[in-house]
DNA sequence: GAGTTTGAAACT
DNA sequence: CAGTTTCAAACTC
């Protein structure tokens, strides 16, 4: 459409970012949060590389490093030494695999012209969004909850995150040391662990030789009375049969199990449930827009509708730019995400109430001239 | 949402 | 290494 047209409609197109067919906006990260999730970089030889399993793993320089570099062993597969936060040649922060692509996915990045982070470091310097509310890593990789630790500081095993390799990242833990910010905590605290046990952060689960069959506890469980059908159980948790090596009392998670099937059957009857719901859903979605994309008049003359010609791909281009707009603004301007909804919701009914108005002043020329 | 149950982790 | 305590998640009401 025409800016004329637009303007005829009262849509202003508004200027937004574009580049190409994602809009996006980037939050400038403040330093305390800087410090948090974007360590120095690795030097210049540091490379970068992407395995099979879309884990991005840093190699160090071959270079001889200047300082004494700490000796653990036994460290979780992958783990790498990563300069420590707080700037300067004074340290290495240990960095198990999964901190390092937790890194690289945080949502939050620097611009590159406004960083010190050269572009090459592979960290931090992608604009990662939050997608529908959601970080990319979490769009993008299996979605972990928040964990909820009040008194371990989030530097034991209790702590899923630690559990996991992972920083807490939109956590509602409280007193929280699982962060750069309190290198020196953890660095400790994953030295007991180790010193305690040295596969403690190795999947527990280990993958079988032959597919999924073979998955099993590396430890076995130890229940005594879920009869190793609720989540208690790490082996059921895990969808997997305990084993041989579980020391469960009156385990009731093997393949025979009545109890185990009834459970699987009543599983399998709510998924469908909500595979249905959501294909409900999606199939109202394409109706509404293939109603909205229509681009034949649904009324030439003397109908009661108002015509869908009004309803074009460039009035909704519009329509979605005046709100995307409105949420720009309300990022600007720091709303919570209530406020930055309900502006957004105006706004919305704005531009309808403009093309609707619009399309009823045409309608009324139209019969005017008998057209 | 508060209280209870559970089993892994941590401690002794 | 066994028994006890602590902890956070799962679960129930």
């Amino acid at each position: 459409m025409r800016n004329s047209s637009l303007h005829q409609l009262g849509l202003t197109k508004p200027m937004v970012v574009s580049t190409g067919a994602v809009r996006m906006s980037v939050p400038i990260v403040p330093p305390q949060t800087m410090k948090q999730v974007a360590p120095k970089p690795l030097t210049s030889a540091a490379q970068v590389v992407t395995t099979t399993q879309t884990q991005q793993r840093l190699i160090m320089p071959a270079t001889p490093l200047p300082q004494i570099q700490p000796n653990f062993t036994n460290l979780p597969p992958g783990t790498v030494l990563a300069p420590a936060p707080g700037g300067g040649n004074v340290g290495y922060a240990v960095v198990p695999a999964q901190y390092v692509t937790q890194l690289q996915q945080s949502p939050f990045v620097t611009l590159a012209s406004s960083s010190s982070f050269p572009a090459s470091a592979g960290i931090q310097t992608q604009a990662r969004l939050p997608l529908n509310g959601l970080s990319a890593a979490e769009t993008t990789s299996r979605p972990r909850k928040p964990c909820n630790c009040t008194k371990s500081q989030c530097l034991k095993l209790y702590c899923d995150c630690f559990a996991n390799g992972e920083f807490c990242n939109n956590c509602n833990c409280n007193n929280c040391f699982n962060n750069l910010e309190h290198e020196t905590e953890r660095l400790k605290a994953i030295k007991t662990c180790l010193d305690r046990n040295p596969e403690a952060f190795k999947p527990k689960i280990g993958k079988g030789k032959e597919g999924e069959a073979d998955r099993r506890h590396s430890k076995g469980c130890n229940c005594k009375r879920s009869g190793c059908l609720k989540n208690y159980c790490e082996c059921y948790e895990a969808k997997i049969m305990c084993s041989s090596i579980c020391k469960c009392i009156g385990c009731k998670n093997f393949e025979e199990s009545p109890e185990r099937k009834t459970l699987m059957h009543l599983a399998d009857a709510a998924e469908v449930r909500v595979q249905q719901q959501t294909a409900a859903k999606t199939k109202l979605s394409s109706q509404i827009s293939d109603l909205l994309m229509r681009t034949t008049p649904v009324v030439s003359s003397g109908g009661g509708r108002l015509p869908y010609t009004f309803v074009t791909k460039e009035v909704l281009e519009a329509t979605c730019e005046c709100l995307l707009e409105q949420a720009k603004k309300a990022e600007q301007t720091h709303q919570p995400r209530a406020e930055a909804e309900r502006m957004i919701l105006e706004e919305f009914g704005h531009c309808l109430m403009r093309i609707i108005s619009s399309a009823g002043k045409a309608k009324a020329d139209c019969a005017s001239i008998n057209c």
